[in-house]
DNA sequence: TTGTAAGCGTTATCAA
DNA sequence: TTGATAACGCTTACAA
């Protein structure tokens, strides 16, 4: 920094006004004469000034930043919610600090420590990792998208309602046997109701109907061998049934499709695939995958609506907390392709 | 906010010491007595004290901000790039303020006014929209990741390289024409290296070629209806010729590999692909595609570490900028896997 | 409509 | 080893 930042008294001293005129013109200028206001705008080109933020926001005490806590970005879910949410820039100005947590908890607790250092408005919380318990504690503004919500408001995707559509699906393609394959999610988590609106729909319809919970394993290869067992598991126990298989998401879906397609050639008529999230590899698989579509455009949305209007609420004179925290549903779009009839 | 933050002042009084103590408690713990050290460290637990990094900032005018601008995180590669650029936080503290511009000149202006305006200490710039002549006028630290550099210091793919790869993979699987198919990119941008290693190779060695230079458009409907075209017109073109084809990313390999297989029902003697980018549609396609793999990780890292060299050189007394922008080269690994010999 | 002066919560400079 | 005191650049009563 050779040069000083020209500032307030620079611009005050050249048009002969104060720096409390300078700040007005930034903030209502239709307070002063049309007069000044030219003849600040002209002082402002030829001194060359940049504004400083930062001593705005210790001034005013309005950051204008929402932190983000995502778990990371390699699974297009969250890199898709993240591109979502950095374009309301434009409708709400809000500024994003995105930190990728790795999911551990004293990591993502010195993230949150270090967003609050920088007074964040608000936050956003994709990552499971922290109860809400915990992060409601900080009393910040936060909301929280599919995850475990019970003391901070949340959008999710209504689960169940996504169960049932795929679960449905599957049903009018004529599947003899229904197989839904998830991992042991617990029931406090919102990706739980895609597993009741499977077991509901089955049994209410009484549908013959199999669960099967077990970890997928986090790397394409893992996956490919564990579904593979699986495969074969099922064509020796329903071996002329036609299958209906729910997948837990699209990836998933067309780690299955593949292995079939590699085994019989094509979707033999025995199988009927439905996956979960629409994410692009259900478009840009081989045979174009069924799947229930989350809603990320619309989740991103109603989040920074809910956020935003808990950061509103807490600039006025008188704030009024929640009492209860809000939960915002987003129904999923069944989204019909090839893998189902 | 009821009650106002617990600042130096109050730990001051507190512990019976000054602004200043407090102030080397945090700097510079060791310059004070171990007495005073435990004295404060109780002070700060019992009162609840709360850093504010944004007072500091403008005291000592280090943000530890680095702005980002990127097209979009709909695409992998951004998006992993992103992920990659945030896990650097680890290892060198810089908070990321990130804009997803959505390609438009006067938009990215503004946000880069906006960054600038909260005094970020760096620049990242992966967005192909604004000439490197202008980013370079800012007299900040930038790097380019991937984009036209001529003005600036950037980290690239060596994609020079990364066509010779593709093309004499192509070649030792036995093809007889190979063909490259990309967009008409300038020859300004790292990318059109591999249109010149393509060239380069196929002439040397005498190699029948074609390349086709033309707009695959934006969505997996166009690029799949163009190809197919394309397909269509090679398989009349070329009909018993053994075709291999260079494709300009694993997005478009993979729609190419879908087309042959439902025309085919498998991955015909006559043609072999390779992609671009190492993307996971590579290796989640029906037949895993080869592909030339972008060091991500490796094109974050270095950029991380010329801007920190960068930004650190600006903080010295005496800063020394650099006379000509450096460019570091990152060789691409090839990767074979199943869609050539 | 404009100006004065006291913050905002740190860091930095000098003395002591 | 410590403490005054003045920045940092802007906002905001309160006065004029």
């Amino acid at each position: 920094m050779k040069k000083k930042n020209v500032t307030y008294a620079d611009i005050a001293a050249y048009t002969n006004l104060s720096k409390s005129t300078i700040s007005r013109y930034f903030n209502n200028p239709d307070s002063l004469p049309l007069e000044n206001q030219d003849k600040i705008a002209a002082a402002l080109g030829t001194l060359g000034y940049k504004e400083n933020k930062i001593a705005r926001i210790l001034a005013n005490g309005k950051t204008e930043f929402i932190g983000v806590i995502i778990p990371n970005l390699y699974m297009h879910y969250y890199s898709e919610m993240l591109n979502q949410l950095l374009s309301t820039y434009e409708t709400y100005g809000y500024k994003f600090l995105v930190f990728a947590g790795n999911s551990k908890k004293d990591v993502e607790k010195k993230y949150i420590e270090e967003l609050l250092a920088y007074n964040i408005e608000g936050l956003i919380v994709l990552s499971p990792t922290l109860p809400s318990k915990e992060l409601a504690s900080y009393h910040i503004p936060v909301v929280a998208i599919e995850r475990e919500d019970t003391y901070i408001c949340s959008v999710n995707t209504d689960n169940y309602m996504g169960g049932i559509q795929a679960t449905s699906l599957l049903h009018h393609s004529g599947c003899d046997i229904l197989i839904h394959i998830n991992s042991d999610v617990p029931d406090t988590t919102p990706a739980y109701g895609r597993i009741k609106g499977f077991l509901d729909i089955c049994r209410e319809r009484d549908i013959p109907h199999e669960l099967l919970l077990t970890d997928l394993g986090d790397t394409y290869k893992e996956n490919y061998e564990r579904i593979l067992k699986i495969v074969d598991m099922l064509d020796t126990k329903y071996p002329d049934k036609k299958k209906g298989i729910f997948m837990p998401n699209d990836t998933h879906a067309n780690v299955l499709l593949n292995i079939l397609i590699r085994k019989y050639g094509a979707l033999p008529d025995t199988y009927r695939i439905v996956g979960f999230d629409n994410s692009p590899i259900s478009e840009e698989a081989v045979i174009p995958i069924s799947t229930v579509g989350q809603q990320i455009p619309t989740l991103a949305a109603q989040a920074m609506e809910l956020l935003s209007m808990q950061m509103e609420e807490r600039k006025k004179r008188k704030p009024v907390p929640l009492k209860e925290p809000i939960h915002k549903i987003i129904t999923p779009i069944l989204i019909r392709r090839e893998t189902t009839d």
